[in-house]
Order: C-alpha cells, then sequence, then structure tokens
DNA sequence: GCCAACGTTGGC
DNA sequence: GCCAACGTTGGC
C-alpha cells in the first residue's frame, strides 16, 4: 500500500466556495472534464487531504482544507442529456468522467493568495503555477505542509 | 498522425 | 472583459 498523497482542488468561489462547503459539509467533485483531472481524482483515496483552491477569483488562492470521503465512481452527469456536462459518448457500463466525494475540514483563518503562494519558498516548483488550467493536481507533501502552516498561523516561516 | 481551428480556463 | 495558455476536435 501507498503512502497517503495530498491533493488540491481548484473550485471558481462565485460557484461553489469555502463557505458552500463548510455549509454543505460534503459534497461531490462533478463536472470535471479533463482528463488529467480525472486521471488524478481516479488515484485519491479516501482520507487524503485536500487543499480547497479558489480560482477566477479576487484575489485567487488557497481558502481551506477538505478530506476525500468516497474514493472515484462514475459522474452522473455525464449520463443527462439536460446536463450541460452530458457526453453522449459515456453508458453506464462505460463511464468517461468520474468524481469523488470530499468533507469540510477547515476553512483558513487566513487566505493565502496565488500572489503570496508564489513567493513561498518551498512552493517553487507545485504544479499550480506550470500548469495553471489543471484543477485537480497532487501536492507534496511539503507543499502541504507550508501552505496549511500558514493558514492556520499567519506568514511567518517559524512554526 | 499532423496541425489549424476552436473552445475553455483562469490570471489579471 | 481581455487574452494567453493550452487541451480538444476534426480535416486531411
Amino acid at each position: 500500500m501507498s503512502a497517503a498523497r495530498h491533493w488540491l482542488m481548484k473550485s471558481e468561489p462565485d460557484v461553489f466556495s469555502i463557505d458552500d462547503l463548510a455549509l454543505k459539509g460534503t459534497t461531490g467533485w462533478d463536472g470535471v472534464r479533463n482528463y488529467q483531472a480525472r486521471n488524478f481524482m481516479r488515484e485519491m483515496r479516501v482520507g487524503e487531504a485536500v487543499l480547497f483552491y479558489h480560482s477566477n477569483a479576487e484575489p485567487s488562492g488557497a481558502a481551506g482544507t477538505a478530506v476525500v470521503v468516497r474514493a472515484a465512481y462514475a459522474d452522473p452527469t455525464q449520463f443527462n442529456p439536460n446536463n450541460d456536462r452530458f457526453d453522449p459518448r459515456a453508458t453506464a457500463d462505460k463511464p468517461v468522467w468520474f468524481q469523488v466525494d470530499v468533507r469540510f475540514v477547515s476553512k483558513f483563518p487566513r487566505f493565502i493568495s496565488l500572489e503570496e503562494l508564489r513567493g513561498i519558498n518551498e512552493l517553487s516548483d507545485m504544479m499550480l503555477f506550470r500548469r495553471s488550467r489543471l484543477s485537480v493536481q497532487p501536492l507534496t507533501k511539503a507543499q502541504w505542509t507550508a501552505i496549511a502552516r500558514r493558514g492556520r498561523r499567519g506568514s511567518s516561516p517559524r512554526d
């Protein structure tokens, strides 16, 4: 069995924010229609940690944390012709798109903007900066720790 | 299999 | 709202 991984998942706060997740508790991460993001979701295991990132926002940045509570299963929106994420190629036997369920864990007392994330040494290799359009991506444990520490406590590099 | 056209994401 | 980046589609 492999070690737990850490993940970053983007959501547009105008559509679904960390506050929405806090209210809802658990949500299905449906609607992903990018193969690389899908493949990362299929690698997720229950209990793995998620950094909830606000994209397309003012400002964009890290807003809180969540946890995977259900591993990948077929995204039902792909089967619904009335849904704008409908995919005519998908069948119940052979779904094309998958989702996981995540549960709210925390909202950061201090939001960490993308600008600030860019300035953090431990994050220099973060995929977010190179693959800006990928909405689901892995974080290293060191990256996770560097972000979560600041979100919880402030901007000091000391603990 | 190449690649131009097109559509979407997301920072600004 | 603009537009660069980049993933997808489809003609050939």
